[in-house]
This record gives structure tokens, sequence and C-alpha cells, in this order.
DNA sequence: GGAGTGACGCGGC
DNA sequence: AGCCGCGCCACTC
């Protein structure tokens, strides 16, 4: 069949995907995807994951391991709490080893 | 129907 | 070396 729109399912299902304890790129997920220019979707999509309890955003950063979506939770750092409660440090809104932490659907 | 936005990424200065 | 702006795709009003 035609991939419509299932451009926020992708997302939610590469989302969904990310172990605990790891993070991963809105970019990555868009490669993941075949659409490594629709990054900015990507976090649009994300904007919408509030509909699915199974995607974890917060474990979903930029490609700096900025927490760039925490503004968006409920709370002012529940995106910062969530991460240092999966073993993520923190650091200046920026998750420490990110690089270590960064978890790639491809190489899953 | 059209226009604007947006939790990004990259390049240029 | 840091800072700024632009572009892309998909969705919403």
């Amino acid at each position: 069949m035609k991939v419509k729109s299932d451009f926020f399912l992708q997302v939610y299902e590469i989302v969904r995907m990310v172990p605990r304890g790891r993070v991963t790129t809105y970019g990555a997920i868009a490669k993941a995807i075949g659409a490594p220019q629709s990054s900015r979707t990507v976090g649009y999509a994300m904007n919408a994951s509030h509909s699915i309890p199974d995607v974890p955003a917060h474990r979903v950063v930029n490609r700096v391991g900025m927490l760039t979506g925490k503004h968006h939770f409920p709370g002012s750092d529940t995106m910062q709490r969530l991460l240092q409660e999966e073993g993520i440090e923190i650091n200046d809104d920026c998750v420490v080893e990110f690089e270590r932490l960064l978890w790639l659907p491809n190489t899953m």
C-alpha cells in the first residue's frame, strides 16, 4: 500500500523502539523513515505523541543531545527527570555522553 | 483553498 | 571559533 501519512506512525514506531536508558535524535528517526530532510516533521510528529503513551518523547533529543523538547512537556524539567530516572545524566539541559547513549534505529 | 507553523539540520559568515 | 539564517516536509487553522 501507499505510505500516505504514515509518517507520524513511523516516527512513533521508531521512538517506541528506543531502549530504556538510551536516546535518539530527530534526524536519526527521520533518516530511518527515509526522509532525512523531514527532521522537522519528526519533531512535529512528537507533538502529537501525547496521544500515544508508548512514545517516550523524552528519549528524543536534537542532534546536539539537547533537550529541546523539554519545553513542551507538562512540567519544566519533566523530560530531564525522566531521562535521569533512566540513568541518563543531564547537564545544562544536555545529555551527558549523549553520543554514547545515542541509539540509532538502523543499528538496533 | 491558501498560508503559517514547527520538539531540526546544515551551511555560511 | 561562535553566531545567524535558510531550507525541507508534513500537519493545522
